[in-house]
DNA sequence: AATTTATGTCAACAACACTGACCCTTTTTG
DNA sequence: CAAAAAGGGTCAGTGTTGTTGACATAAATT
């Protein structure tokens, strides 16, 4: 009776492929305007959410090449969004941090990302948003959730600490 | 109080991001196997869920230009693995059908998705599951939802009427 | 001193998206 | 019935974002 049927997960998998064609489509208007793509967009976001990240874990967060990354990296750093420093300890290390400019545009990249977000809240309530955070959770691959934990912690006191 | 904090949002926008990549990773390998990429998933996927979709609408799911449709459809059905069937009412349209062949690699690359959702249906249980899709439809664009509602029935239709 | 690590760069290539132009067939409209 | 519109196919060129492979440099480690 309570017996899993195929066609949930079918929803299940539709949904999926759905919410994030939307989610990720907001910022593309404000990325054309600056000559930018989504490439870009995640390189943006995963440096300001990990201030002083090196570019191998970078490579690591985004599971592409250091070519494919170069290419975009040099675009943000010659516009001035993204600027490097070269490492106290190890000298070899090019540390990421935004500019005041890039962290401007990745300010402006979320804000509709957030406001759909909110609008989910605001339908559903907070207990039921949190559940649904734990779901999402659960959908990555299991050995990759711890990671994804300190990510997320890691951006949360990125943003405290800058007071944004 | 329960005031929502910014940094709630960001968590949701980190959980997109990395659940969205594991799970279109799935069926990566057997994809490759077969000389295919993700468009071709796509394709297949909505050919599979919408039996007889002409060329027009299956544009309006994916959001793509014909030109850009065209080269993956050739390749689809080249290889057998999709059919063109003249329009009874309208011989200009082109109704698209799975071939067996079709429907037995659709099986095979749905399968990792939908094992992946069985674990996190047995991790949280029925009833959290069904709202995790309420959230998730609230992801939509609110404009979208109701066709994402038509089309997630008529998919689960195409799915008994095959017995699948 | 030799090796390893972190990064950068050149070159070629492939998948997948785009625009623009043009064609044919079939249906609808005036 | 003729003209226009709709559905679809195709050619040519372009751009973004990914890939491999090879090689170079500077700094750290052994």
């Amino acid at each position: 009776m309570s017996k899993a049927k195929n066609s949930d997960f079918n929803d299940a998998i539709e949904l999926m492929f759905f919410a994030y064609r939307d989610f990720i489509a907001d910022p593309d208007v404000i990325l054309e305007a600056h000559g930018f793509g989504r490439a870009h967009h995640r390189v943006l976001h995963f440096v300001a959410g990990n201030p002083g990240i090196s570019i191998a874990d970078l490579l690591d967060i985004l599971r592409v090449t250091k070519q494919s990354l170069a290419r975009v990296l040099r675009d943000l750093i010659d516009a001035d969004y993204i600027e490097q420093r070269i490492g106290a300890h190890d000298r070899r290390k090019r540390l990421l941090h935004l500019t005041a400019k890039g962290s401007a545009l990745h300010s402006k990249l979320i804000a509709p990302q957030e406001k759909r977000f909110n609008q989910v809240l605001g339908a559903i309530g907070p207990q039921a948003f949190e559940q649904w955070k734990k779901t999402m959770r659960l959908v990555i691959n299991s050995e990759d959730r711890e990671n994804v934990d300190k990510l997320i912690e890691r951006s949360r006191d990125a943003r405290t600490e800058t007071a944004n």
